[in-house]
Parts: structure tokens; sequence; C-alpha cells
RNA sequence: GGAAAUAUAGCUCAAUGGUUAGAGCGGCACCCUUAUACGGUGUUGGUUAAAGGUUAAAGUCCUUUUAUUUCCA
């Protein structure tokens, strides 16, 4: 017996279905089944185990989890490990949290190892709670033996590549500005930068300030005809940072001009330069030629004069005083202070030139080390050279006016900002600037400025020491070899992924943080030597050394390679002087972008396992990942590929030219259902456990992956499960519910021998035909990585074809008692194609497919496999594709389609019968199409027949149209004047054009010339309009026309048929089987009577009836309606 | 400031440059059903974001603009 189910429960089943697999160890078994030697190697992308997953995981997931269980359907070894990514600032920020501590108490409240341990025990936090989800929502990935990144071994793998990289000169130590964070005391990388909500928008003071130029030979011209100061504005977003000027940048071609006027502060009279664009930005036109003599101060209108014009190149070299004089010296008064060239410098906006703190601004610090122009510095207590705003973004002693003043107001705490007088430092030097007769605007100005992604607080540029990867140095390759792996979208590859190769920078590999993989870089104190590390075991003969020259203490041994143990390690160099390591860490991207090596703990292990899962066939992520995971991936790989000899010679034996991976679909973002981002802020969310709990995980996976392509960004809306859960699993469950009832009642258990498909019905070869072609079809779309296409393809076919087409036409073959071929053939091909949809459905929906798939092959044990995921992907049989028959069926469903319309349309219900249509031939096969099909139009439609008739009379109007796909190629440019040729014929041009097959047609082509053109009918549809005198409608070419005479003999049987209709329902009612036999009484009523005594046998055969009489005597029983006529029915089982 | 994606019915999505832009959902009306929570037939609903251009022909190709989103600076 089939196993019958009262209802679909999705929840119930998934439940079931994963306890069927874990005691079956059915994952396993879906790799050990497959030969090693036919792998498909997969990458998982490591979540970070520290918060909660949500409902995005369950989309990026399933995606992953399709295609490796397509592919294992298709053969192929999957092996699929799991990973935690542990490293990172998101879990030391949480460990701060937690203690209450911030990044300066680290050494000091607590130590460094307790905060390490912290971490330690963070990372993992929510691993439960991650596995979980995994299970419920059928992810398959092995978690038995995860990739961890903070084991030793992982690191030792990152070492190993460091070294490799450090041996070829793609390691390096250099001097940038970056953006950096004083709360978390760390540079932030571009990777991290660009966390959604770094940038905000935020209301800055902003000052225009007035730089005096001084007078000597380059800046003369500038004095020429005017009597007052001369100055250069200059705009800043930053005022923090003028103390630090050290130059003024302009562009070579810009035009600037000198103009007279008054400072709107001190109402001094000065004469500014700025550029000639921007002149209507800070000048009234009122103003403009004003005189001078009248102006008092505080007027509105501040005249003002144009005095000179001249490029920016001319500017080069002019020098000017220091605009805040706190830090001078002889370097920067001879070399600074002076106006540069810049190509950054624009006029959109500020003044056209640009304040310049060297070390305050990347771009800055370029044009600065271009033109040689010296930084603002102070010496720290070690007799450093560091800038005027410390590591915890205060001023230093130097900048005596603002000392120990945080630059952004907002890191000061709530309080501080909130007590009265607490005024921003920005505000406090534009204060100063005015009085000084040095600013000449002061403004409040919107703009979007970075902001660290987790502090929440402004980032600083500022210049710190760190370490390189020269990934510029590999660039060409990495765009070459980018051009050969296959992006989903294709534009996330030569677009996002491919511009930023284009524009690629060396990847700044540094974090002054405690809790990640350290740097194997061990250096003499004054940076003479260096070495760097590649191995425990290189490290441990370097402590041996160590100890002997008594710099470490006897049988030292590192037990961990993390901080703070890793800083014990003290080693010497060749000339005997003491080395340590240099104590950054590493980006935690670096991590991440290992893991296809250190998942191996390669080279110092598994040498086997690595090559055969190198490169990944496959890796799937969000789309934020393209410059993270994907970048530092291909990154890795590239690099490896040219300076690690053991990856080379892997690359070799499989044929890679260096990618660490050849497919990758990157996802998009899953909204709320409303188009907003999910956030916590918001409460939006969409909690994955509660959505499982309610619908299994088959109903939203299938719901995600069929309404959005997996990049496109999916509006998450729970009303779409339910309609997935009712449209597709429901009508799914029916047509097994439907199977079921009647395969058990009849025993089928698929122990007959098979019939030939060549001889089963026509119904039956069109759906195998219609299965067969969706195989390859859905093969095709899992090929290309179009989960979404193949959803939509079983979709369609599923509700169509197979429900609505196959089982509705089919159902009286599976009522009748006898054992027939003809029921046979209809139990074989309905089992086939259920037992076919499980298998192509169960990659998107891999528990309700299993359940399917093993209820049907219980009973039958047709395939040995005790798992849908075990079986193979459905082969495609050319042979048993017939086109033909799947057009026949088509014109089967449009001309029942279409007497349907005119039945609603004259108010003529189905059960009604009517003796013909009449179908017009179009072509010599028509007529041959339909009568094949002809026994399923009319049942379905209640017509006792068709006619055909052929136009020999001109009986039936027809209309032509221009066929424009055929005509276009043929007429081209007279395309219009054809068209209203063609549209102009006349029945007998029409009927001419048919019997002959051709016809001359003239355009007027240009004066005085005509065009002749020879139509054939395959240039125009021609189209039986309407049969005068019939009801008649059309759909493309096909026309049916609907003789709506209703005789009395078919009256009555359109009565049988309501009765027939009122006792079923009364059956129904009664929850009577459907293989009970009944007895049936009813009214004699006159409106019945004829009808039931003309048509007995067949009623009662309908209703499985042994008797039915007619009672006048009745007053007992069920009143049903018929025509507005009241009957009384006595049902009883027999 | 730069790059990319998207924009089609109230909602979710289709539409190899080809006639009158289609489905599903939702709403309304009627109907069918011895599998159905399904379905059928109608009906309701569109200036294909806007403006230009290329073409005999544009939702589709090009340009510009706008909006949303993402990424970078």
């Amino acid at each position: 017996m089939y196993k019958e189910y009262k209802q679909l429960n999705l929840s119930q089943t998934g439940k079931e279905v994963l306890e069927f697999w874990k005691q079956n160890n059915i994952f396993e078994k879906s790799i050990s089944s497959r030969s090693a030697n036919n792998p498909y190697t997969f990458y998982e992308g490591p979540p970070s185990a520290n918060g909660m997953p949500g409902i995005h995981h369950v989309m990026a997931r399933s995606i992953k989890d399709i295609f490796c269980r397509y592919k294992t359907l298709k053969g192929y070894q999957v092996k699929r490990k799991g990973g935690w990514d542990t490293h990172g600032l998101p879990i030391e920020l949480a460990v701060e949290k937690a203690l209450g501590i911030t990044k300066d108490d680290i050494g000091k409240k607590i130590t460094v190892k307790e905060y390490n341990d912290a971490c330690r025990k963070e990372v993992m936090r929510y691993t439960d709670v991650w596995n979980d989800l995994t299970e419920k929502m059928g992810y398959w990935v092995d978690l038995n033996d995860p990739y961890i990144t903070y084991k030793n071994e992982y690191i030792e793998s990152l070492w190993w590549i460091l070294k490799q990289l450090y041996d070829k000169d793609l390691l390096y130590k250099g001097y940038t500005v970056q953006p950096y964070s004083p709360k978390s005391g760390t540079g932030l990388s571009s990777h991290e930068l660009n966390q959604p909500g770094t940038y905000k928008m935020v209301k800055d003071t902003t000052i225009v300030a007035q730089f005096k130029v001084k007078r000597d030979a380059d800046s003369a011209f500038l004095f020429e005809g005017v009597s007052s100061d001369v100055f250069i504005l200059a705009w800043t977003t930053t005022p923090w940072t003028l103390p630090s000027n050290c130059a003024l940048a302009v562009g070579e071609n810009i035009n600037y001009v000198k103009i007279s006027t008054f400072n709107p502060y001190t109402f001094e009279p000065v004469c500014v330069v700025l550029a000639k664009d921007l002149v209507k930005k800070y000048f009234k036109a009122e103003g403009e030629n004003a005189s001078f003599e009248d102006y008092k101060g505080g007027d509105k209108i501040i005249p003002w004069k144009l005095e000179a014009e001249f490029k920016g190149s001319q500017l080069l070299g002019v020098h000017y005083e220091q605009l805040m004089p706190y830090v001078t010296n002889a370097d920067l008064e001879q070399n600074a202070f002076r106006v540069i060239p810049a190509d950054f410098v624009t006029t959109e906006d500020g003044t056209g030139i640009v304040h310049t703190a060297s070390i305050f601004g990347a771009d800055d610090f370029r044009a600065c080390k271009e033109n040689n122009v010296p930084s603002v510095l102070v010496k720290d207590e070690n007799g450093k050279d560091v800038p005027l705003v410390n590591k915890q973004g205060r001023f230093v002693d130097e900048v005596t006016d603002f000392a120990g003043y945080y630059v952004k107001e907002e890191y000061y705490t709530a309080e501080e900002r909130a007590a009265e007088g607490f005024k921003a430092t920005d505000v406090l030097i534009s204060i100063k600037l005015k009085t000084e007769n040095r600013a000449f605007d002061v403004k409040k100005y919107e703009h979007s400025y970075p902001h660290s992604w987790r502090s929440d607080e402004p980032i600083l540029y500022y210049p710190l020491d760190s370490w390189f990867i020269r990934t510029t140095a590999v660039k060409d390759k990495m765009v070459a070899l980018n051009k050969t792996i296959n992006w989903k979208p294709e534009s996330t590859g030569t677009g996002r992924f491919g511009n930023w190769l284009e524009n690629l920078v060396d990847w700044n590999l540094s974090r002054s943080r405690y809790w990640g993989t350290p740097l194997p870089i061990w250096r003499e104190e004054n940076g003479g030597e260096e070495k760097c590390i590649g191995s425990i075991a290189e490290l441990n003969a370097e402590i041996e050394k160590s100890i002997a020259a008594g710099f470490m203490p006897e049988g030292f041994t590192l037990e961990d390679m993390h901080r703070p143990y890793v800083d014990d390690v003290i080693l010497t160099s060749s000339t005997g002087n003491k080395m340590f390591r240099e104590p950054d860490l590493i980006d935690v991207w670096f991590d991440s972008g290992a893991m296809p090596y250190a998942q191996w703990h390669f080279p110092f292990e598994n040498k086997e396992e690595f090559a055969k899962a190198y490169p990944a066939d496959f890796i799937a992520e969000g789309v934020d990942q393209t410059r993270g995971w994907f970048f530092t991936l291909h990154a890795i790989a590239v690099m490896l590929s040219e300076c690690s000899d053991e990856v080379k010679a892997v690359n070799e034996k499989v044929g890679n030219g260096g990618v660490a991976f050849k497919n990758v679909i990157s996802n998009g973002l899953v909204l709320d259902k409303n188009g907003n981002k999910m956030s916590k802020r918001l409460g939006n969310g969409v909690d994955p456990f509660e959505t499982i709990e309610q619908f299994g995980a088959d109903a939203p996976r299938w719901y995600m992956i069929s309404n959005a392509a997996p990049w496109d960004n999916l509006k998450f809306n729970t009303d779409g499960i339910d309609e997935v859960r009712r449209k597709f699993f429901g009508t799914l469950y029916n047509t097994y519910s439907f199977f079921v009832l009647y395969a058990n009642i009849d025993k089928f258990t698929y122990s007959e021998a098979e019939i030939e498909i060549s001889k089963r019905p026509e119904i039956d070869r069109w759906i195998i035909s219609l299965l067969n072609t969706l195989s390859r079809e859905v093969d095709g779309f899992y090929a290309d990585f179009e989960p979404t296409k193949a959803a939509r393809a079983i979709q369609e076919f599923v509700d169509a074809h197979f429900s609505n087409w196959f089982i509705r036409l089919s159902r009286r073959r599976f009522w009748r008692s006898d054992n027939s071929d003809d029921k046979l053939s209809a139990y074989q091909t309905l089992y086939t194609c259920l037992i076919t949809i499980s298998k192509l459905m169960s990659p998107i929906a891999p528990f309700f497919a299993d359940r399917l798939y093993c209820d049907l092959n219980a009973v039958t044990g047709k395939e040995a496999f005790e798992s849908v995921h075990l079986a193979y992907f459905p082969e495609y049989h050319a042979e048993l594709v017939d086109t033909d028959l799947e057009e026949r069926m088509q014109l089967a469903q449009d001309v029942s389609s279409l007497v349907l319309s005119l039945r609603k349309k004259i108010g003529i219900n189905v059960r009604q019968p009517l003796s013909k249509i009449l179908l017009p031939i179009l072509d010599k096969d028509f007529k041959a199409h339909v009568e094949q099909v002809k026994e399923l139009i009319l049942s379905e439609t209640n017509i006792k027949d068709i006619e055909y008739i052929t136009d020999t009379a001109g009986f039936i109007k027809k209309k032509i149209k221009p066929n424009f796909k055929a005509l276009g190629q043929k007429v081209g440019k007279d395309m219009k004047a054809v068209a209203e040729v063609i549209n102009k014929f006349t029945n007998e041009d029409i009927a001419s054009l048919e019997a002959n097959g051709s016809i001359d047609i003239e355009v007027a082509g240009p004066e005085p010339l005509t065009t002749h053109y020879s139509l054939l009918t395959s240039d125009v549809d021609i189209i039986a309009e309407d049969v005068p005198g019939w009801q008649v409608a059309n759909l493309g070419k096909l026309t049916v026309a609907l003789d709506v005479t209703i005789t009395n003999e078919l009256k009555q049987e359109g009565i049988s048929r309501e009765l027939i209709n009122r006792i079923q329902n009364l059956r129904k009612a009664k929850e009577f089987e459907v293989t009970d036999k009944i007895s049936v009484r009813l009214s004699n009523h006159p409106y019945v009577k004829e009808a039931v005594e003309s048509n007995l046998s067949y009623i009662c055969a309908e209703i499985l009836a042994d008797s039915l009489t007619l009672d006048s005597q009745l007053n007992e029983g069920d009143k049903v309606e018929i025509d507005e006529n009241e009957i009384l029915i006595v049902i009883s089982k027999i």
C-alpha cells in the first residue's frame, strides 16, 4: 500500500525526512556512493558564528545546496567541507561589549591572553544555532570536520602562503594614509569601509580659509594694482586639518581670478584668489564694481571687483604664510607652504584650490610626495615623528590652543557634548580664524562621510605603518584570469569585479588588533634585518637558535600561535641582535581567501585532497563579497600560481590557469516585502526558524528560488511562500493523492511488464514527451546555474500539463473496474511522471521530493536507492519526444478553451451536451491533427462531434495579416507600403493567393518607379475570422464555430448530467467511498422523468447505482434543484 | 565623484528587434470537479520611469535624465 496522508503538512514532512536522513546517513551516502575520481568541488564561504543567522542565509545556502545536490544527481562526488570564520573585529567588539571594556583597557584591565580567550569563546557562541539552521533548512555541508580559522594548522598554512609571497617580494612594509578609527584604534581596510551603513550623510563645519601670499618674485604678478594683502582661498570640510596644512593644490589648466573685496567678518579690504567658475558662488552679482567707498561693515551687499585672470600654472611655486603656525621648522619654511599642481582639483565645489594636509588625506599624501613637500609633524616621547593629532583623535600639546581636544565632535561622550558652552573643535577653529582675518566663509555643509562600521563614529584619514601585499604586481594576470571565470550574473564579473581589478591598489594587510592571525615577520629593532617564518618547524628551529643565544628561556614551546604567546618569541639576527615580531595581525579576509589551502593544512598535510579539490568548480556568496571573499580567493590564487612551486605543480596537474574558482554566483540581497533592507533597527527581519517551523524548508526554498533570479534582490513576502505551498506543493501533493487513491484500490505496484511507450494512448505519449523535454530543459538550466528557470519550468509542467490536463483528462481511465492495458498504461505513465518530478525538483525542495520518491519507491521497489538524493538525474530520451504530438495536444487545449469560452458567452454550461463544432481547415495537416485528439476535445467540452469545412463557396469570412518577421527580411524599407496593400486584400485576392500559393503585388517606390513583389502564403497569416450564422471564437490562426442548437435529445442528456452531478455531490457529502454501490430513489418530477427513462443505464453507470427508481410518492430525502425544479433524492449504500 | 544593477498591471514576474505587451496572485462574476485547499471562462487593471535617437519596425538597441539598490572613492 502506498502511504496516504490526511493533508499536506510540509513542516511535519520536513521533520520526518530530516530524521530519516539522520538515521540512515543519507548525506554521507550521497558522497560515498559516488566515485572519488569524479569530483565536483565546492568551497563553503565560512560564516562567522558570532551572530544569529537571518533569512538571507537561507537564500544563500539554498543556492549552494541546489548545485551540490544537482551535481550529485549527475554522478559527481561533491564533498563540501564546512568552515567557520573566527577572527576579526566583530568578535573583538562583541567581547569588548560583553566585558564592558575598550581597546585601551587591553593589557591594562585585562591581559591580552584573557582577551583572546574570551574571543575564542565568543566566536563559537552561536555555533549550535547555526548548525540547527543548517540541518533544518536542508543544507548539506560537512559539519563534522569543518575548517576553523583560528586553529594552529590553519594559521600555519597562512604563514606558509605569506612566506611564499615574501620570498617573491610581494609582501612589503609601507607608510600610507589610511582610514583609521580612533575608537577601535585600528586602520580599516577597504573591505571594511564598504560594509553597509559606512557612508552616512553628516553636517560638518566647513571653512574657506585665507592663505596670505608672501611677496616675492614668484608672486609679484599677484600684487600688481592692489594695495591690500593678497590671499588664496581654499575650502575644507575638515578644519581640524588646517594646522597641518603644508601646501595648496591647483589645477594647472583651471582659470583663476584675483578679486578685490572686503572680508565679511572683519570688514577689512582684501584681495582674494579663486577659480573663475566659482566666483558667483561667493560674490553677489549686485556687488560687482559697487562703490568701495560707500561700503560699511555689515552691509548685505559686499562690493567686489575683478582684478585679473590667469591659469593655475602661473600660481605654481607661490609661497604663503603658514595659516596656523603651531609647528614649523626650516625644512617646512623652505619647502612647504606653497602652491603645487594636482590632477584631482576640480571647480565643482570649494574654491578650485585645495587645502592640502599631506598626512590626513590619501590624495594629499600622494600630491605632496610628488612635489617634495614635507609634512607638518612633531616628535613624540620616543623622538619619532608623529602627526599633530594623536591616535586617540586628540590634538597634541604643541597645538596649544586646542591641545587635548578631540578633532571630531563625535568622539566626545554624549554628556560632554551636551554640556553648556560645548563647542566642536571645528567651530573653535572657525572662530579663531574669523577673528584673525583668515576666514572668508564659514558654513555648515552636508556630505557623505565614512564611518567606522561598528563603533559608528566618523573615521579619520591618518598616516599608518602597514604591511602590504603587492597585488598590483599580478594585476594583469588577475584581470586576464578573471575573464576565464563564469560569473553569474556576468555583469558582476566584468563590471563590479572587473573594474575593481583594473583599478587595483596594493592590499593593505595590517591590522592593529589582538584576535587574529599574527604576521609572521620578525625584525631587528633598528629595522635592519627581517625574517619571514613559513612554518611551525621553521619557527621552532629559529627559537632553538634564540634559546642558544640566551634571548629565550630553555624549553620554550609555542602552544598557540595567537598573541600574546607569539609575541614572546624573540629571534636572533645573523649579527646576533634580537628580532621582535612585527606587532600587526593580518586582515581577516586573508584568512578566508586562503581557505582552499588552509582548510587542508596544505602543504603540510593532505596534498592529495588539495589536488583533488582545487580549484573550486563552484562557489556562491552574496554580491557584497565581490571585493571580499571573491577577491581574496582570486588574489591569493593568482599570486600563488606565480610564486609557489607547490601550487604551480597542482595547477599544472589539473590544468588550472591559476584561478581559485571556475563558476561563481553572486546573489542579491533579501529585502523585506516593501523593498527595505532587513535590519535589527527596523525590526523587519524574518526569523528563519519561525518560517521553517511554519512552512517547512521546501516552500521557502522554492519560493525564494522561483520568485526571482538569485542575483536580483528578493522582496521576501510570506504570502508568497503560502502561494507556493498551495499552488505548487498542493497541486503536486494532490496528484500523488490521486495516484495513491486508485493505485491502492487496484493494487498497482508496477509489477506488470512495462507497456511500450509507443503502444500507449496519445495522452500518455504526450505527457511522456513533455516530461522528457522538461528533463532536458531542467538539466540545462541547472548546468547553467539558472535555478529560477529550472523551478519555473517544473512548476509550469506540474500545474498546467501534468495535473490540469493529463490527470484531469485521464481520470475516467482509472475509474474503470477492468484491468485493461489502457488503465495499466495510465498508471505507469502517472507513476513515471511523479518519480521523475521528484528527481527534478529534489535539488530545490529536498524534503518533499524525497518523501515523494520514497513513498512511491517503497511500494514498487523500481529503484535501488533509498533516497532520491542517491538516485541519478533522469535521462533524456530523444526518441520519446514527439513535437508533432505536443503541437496536437496544444491544439486540443486551444480548441477546448475556445469552445468553453463560447459556451460561457452564450450561457450554455458544460453539462449541457451540444451536437457539434465546426472547424475551418487551415492546412492539409490540420484535419489529421485534430482527428487524433478529437476524443479529448469532445469529452472535455461535452460536444458530440466535430465537422470540418473548407471554404469552397466563399462562405467563411477571412482575414489576412502580414507576417512581419518573414516579410521584413524580404521587403525591408517597403514594409509599410506592402502591409498597406495586404490589408486591403479582398476575399478574391486571398482566395487567389491560397489557390496559387503566391500573388504578385506592386508598391510605389521612389517616383516614378514601382516595385514588384511576389507574396507567398508563408509571408502572410490567413485566418478564418467568421462563419456567418455561427457562434465563432478565434485564437491566433485557429477558429472554432459552435452549433448551439439544443435538440430534445440533447436537452434530456443535459438534464441527466445535472442529475448525475447532484447525486455525486450527495455521495461525497455522505462520505461514501468511491467504490460503494448505491441504490437511488427520486421524485417522479416531470422535468427529469424523460431524461431518466431515456438515459437510465448511463446514469446508473456514472453514479455506481444498481437501481434508480422514480417514485411519485417520495416525501423524504435530500432536496436538490435542477433548473429551478425541486427534486427529492434518496440514496443508500447497498 | 566613479562603477554596476534594476525600473513593465495594485503585488510578484514574463516577453529570440516582429502584429493588439502577457502569466500568476489579488478583486469581481459565473462555471467545472467520484484527486484538488486545484482548476476553467470572463472581467478589472499598462502612456513598458521620463525625454530624445537609431530602425521599414523598439518594452527590447543607443544617449540623456529621474528613482531605487549595491559597490568604490
